[in-house]
RNA sequence: GGCCCCAUCGUCUAGAGGCCUAGGACAUCAGGUUCUCAUCCUGAAAACCGGGAUUCGAAUUCCCGUGGGGUCACCA
């Protein structure tokens, strides 16, 4: 009975500030996979109990990212489920109940210094080089000095308490038990004057109403962890595991910034990145294959992810590696499925002539690292490419072109020799002068293929 | 600065006391294949932060430094 089994469930806690985050992808990634791993459930919990930096649609935004890398949540707004609802914003009632529930059982007090004192008192802090803690004014108020101010409407916070001269430990799976003296946590605002919850309130209240069994998020919560633990604990509440993964850093190894990095998913789709590609890269941040295998796909990282193997590392984020695997699932995709792929991804690729495309697709193919690399490839051979060439240019331009107008069989051999034929007959003329001439640079697809793609009469029409 | 976390090639990592002359991948460089460029193949260069301790033996354990990161809000 005891050894049985609990039910995995996990979670990613985004905020609707801004776009969504890359990081906050490498968080959905394994907890969507460990759950699944489990048989569990993946939720999707809206933080929104900071109404002054919400931001419209971004919400939207979060939910089309998942569904672009396929990292489809068990329950959400969206979605719901039996712990509905899933934002916080709508569950005001319920933090504002456990935070009343706090204060009687002695675990929280009612707080209400003003914005300006507790500047005031920061600035004092800081002048003696002391640690920026509240200083627990409120927490000496007598009960009537309570009810009196409450009764006068008075605004008020609802502070946590923490206890005098004891450790408190965090149960960290990936690094162990971290301890933490009790006077360096502070106490902390719990429910804030408007009525919301702060994010360490509303996370513990839903982590355990909403069943969660294993958090997993990134370390920068670690420091903030004993306050969770010290939550649990005055609920009575059975705590999950935590396990703190590393932070994503710039190659500066800060913390991935938008100042140092592209930490929009947007700018991942926009440039032509495939969501599995950088979902099998994200996996290798923190994570190795058992085999060191470096390519694999979502099912078979789920099928072999343990979150105890995680190294508590904060890796750098390569965009060239990344770039590299892109290639990788760009050439080992079908021809088909790229075609359409293709197609999603810039509608002008639909424009083209089907055959066209499948004949181009295969010789493109080696040459992209991403999708956005297709159409600079082909189009020099479907519009005639405005250059700007030297006179001599030109001249052996026209040359090449009534040189191929000879060529009696429009196949890959002959067009191919009689290339072959023009630049032995002109001395100082290599093929990488041929491509100069012709697409004004010095390199592309292959001529020759390209050339028989198209048809002989547009090829000359190109070279005219 | 206080507290917390971390430490193997430039980067991602393998390594859980002898299999390590430290392995793989990206990037770099050099060759080969080739109509250019790619792809593909071959090869090269490249790391255990420092110091102690434990041990017959340490990249692996322990301590102390050093370095990097995170965090110090009525933000998450």
């Amino acid at each position: 009975m005891d050894n049985q089994e609990k039910v995995v469930r996990t979670r990613i806690a985004p905020s609707p500030t801004g776009y969504p985050h890359i990081g906050t992808i490498y968080q959905a990634l394994f907890n969507y996979a460990f759950a699944h791993r489990h048989n569990g459930q993946f939720l999707v919990r809206i933080e929104d109990t900071d109404q002054s930096r919400l931001i419209e649609g971004a919400e939207d935004v979060i939910f089309k990212a998942l569904d672009w890398f396929g990292l489809t949540e068990d329950e959400s707004p969206r979605k719901n489920g039996p712990y509905a609802p899933y934002r916080q914003s709508e569950r005001l009632e319920t933090y504002q109940k456990f935070a009343k529930e706090l204060i009687e059982k002695g675990g929280a007090y009612y707080c209400f210094c003003t914005k300006e004192r507790l500047e005031e008192m920061r600035k004092q802090l800081q002048q003696e080089k002391k640690p920026l803690r509240y200083d627990r004014h409120c927490r000496m108020l007598s009960k009537e000095d309570v009810e009196q101010k409450l009764s006068t409407g008075e605004q008020y916070v609802v502070r946590l308490k923490i206890p005098d001269n004891t450790t408190i430990t965090v149960k960290d799976e990936i690094r162990g038990d971290i301890e933490f003296r009790s006077e360096e946590v502070d106490e902390q605002v719990l429910l804030k004057s408007d009525g919301f919850p702060t994010y360490h309130l509303a996370v513990v209240v839903d982590d355990h109403l909403m069943k969660i069994s294993h958090v997993v998020r990134g370390e920068e919560w670690i420091t903030s962890a004993p306050k969770h633990v010290l939550l649990y604990e005055y609920f009575d509440w059975e705590m999950p595991r935590f396990y703190h993964t590393p932070v994503l850093r710039n190659p500066d190894k800060s913390k991935l910034s938008k100042r140092h990095g592209h930490t929009n998913v947007g700018w991942y789709t926009d440039s032509g990145y495939l969501p599995e590609a950088i979902l099998n890269y994200l996996a290798l941040m923190g994570w190795s294959h058992p085999e060191e295998k470096e390519i694999f796909s979502l099912d078979e990282f789920i099928s072999l992810f343990d979150l105890a193997d995680m190294k508590p590392v904060g890796p750098i984020f390569d965009l060239a590696k990344l770039t590299w695997m892109n290639g990788m699932y760009i050439r080992e995709m079908d021809d088909a499925t790229l075609i359409q792929r293709l197609k999603e991804f810039d509608s002008q690729v639909t424009t083209l002539d089907e055959k066209t495309l499948e004949l181009f697709v295969p010789i493109a193919k080696t040459r992209m690292k991403t999708l956005a690399e297709f159409l600079p490839l082909v189009t020099p051979f479907l519009d005639k490419p405005s250059l700007s060439l030297s006179d001599e240019e030109k001249q052996q331009r026209k040359a090449l072109s009534a040189h191929l107008a000879t060529v009696q069989e429009w196949k890959t051999e002959l067009v191919l020799d009689s290339l072959k034929q023009f630049v032995s007959n002109n001395t100082g003329i290599n093929f990488k002068y041929l491509y100069k001439i012709i697409l004004g640079t010095n390199q592309g697809l292959p001529l020759v293929d390209a050339f028989v793609i198209i048809g002989k009469e547009k090829t000359l029409e190109l070279l005219s």
